[in-house]
DNA sequence: AGACAGACCTGTGAGC
DNA sequence: TGCTCACAGGTCTGTC
């Protein structure tokens, strides 16, 4: 499942062979995403040229002159680079074909993503306009995040999920740092010290960090745009390891459900 | 305003 | 072995 690391993964990848190059053909299979194909996708991009591609929170954006494709890759999400001639597999939804062979191609057998054109700037644009800062940004600390969560009751967990504090922290990461940070998920946001804030920030970062080196979390269908699997699912310390042993002290790591999301703890290293 | 539930979708894996 | 069914998850929307 496409988290920050692995979007920041799948932009690297791709961008050397989208940038710059002549789209020459597209190709939708499936128009019904979470938010419907446009219809002059087509031909709005076959002629076009796309510039650098940027990554905002989990949001790829891909310039074209005068518009900006805004892409997302839901939950089971994958973009990659295919060779004209590769068959499309089930669920490959959306070709994008280059001069010279190259095809940007999107596979989402949940089809929890979408690809839309952004609404004027990125400042308009709501999807884009409310979100926090990046996790890796110096915008981002644990003053912060004492700042915005006095008075808030709502477990910590669920806090630093919400793209308004912060953007890019999605289950398995929130996960893992609150973990990596000693402390409680279910603790209110409200009562967790300046001191605790300031490492769980650095927890954020440090997890975050580590997986895009190690190129983004490998978890069922996840490729990266050249199709190299990422790594960092061995390196986990609780999520999905309910039941298992605690790495730190052998305990027993327990599974809650928080915010409607699947959690694992330790009882005994996160207070 | 904040908290929370529901909707979207389908492959996977547990349980019968 | 084959079937059914709950579950997983990001984000938007609606309700209290």
């Amino acid at each position: 499942m496409p988290e920050l690391p692995e979007v920041e993964t799948t932009c690297r990848g791709i961008a050397p062979h989208v940038e710059g190059r002549e789209i020459v053909e597209v190709i939708v299979r499936q128009r019904s995403l979470r938010v419907p194909v446009p219809s002059d996708l087509e031909s709005s991009l076959i002629g076009g040229r796309f510039g650098e591609p940027k990554r905002r929170a989990k949001y790829l954006l891909l310039p074209l002159a005068e518009r900006t494709l805004l892409w997302h890759l839901g939950m089971s999400g994958s973009l990659r680079i295919a060779r004209v001639g590769d068959m499309p597999r089930k669920h490959d939804h959306v070709d994008v074909v280059f001069e010279g062979g190259d095809i940007l191609r999107y596979h989402d057998p949940r089809r929890f993503g979408f690809v839309d054109w952004l609404k004027g700037s990125a400042d308009a644009d709501t999807r884009l306009s409310r979100l926090g800062p990046e996790p890796l940004s110096p915008d981002f600390d644990g003053q912060r995040l004492y700042r915005l969560s006095r008075g808030r009751r709502a477990a910590v967990k669920t806090f630093i999920m919400d793209n308004v504090v912060v953007v890019g922290v999605g289950n398995i990461y929130a996960t893992e740092a609150l973990f990596m940070a000693g402390i409680d998920p279910r603790r209110a946001a409200g009562r967790v010290s300046l001191e605790r804030f300031e490492r769980l920030a650095e927890a954020i970062k440090t997890v975050l960090a580590a997986a895009i080196t190690q190129g983004g979390t490998t978890l069922r269908d996840f490729v990266s745009g050249t199709g190299e699997p990422g790594y960092f699912a061995q390196r986990l310390n609780v999520y999905g390891r309910a039941g298992e042993p605690c790495r730190h002290c052998g305990l027993e790591l327990r599974h809650i459900v928080l915010g409607q999301r699947a959690t694992v703890y330790c009882g005994l290293c996160q207070t």
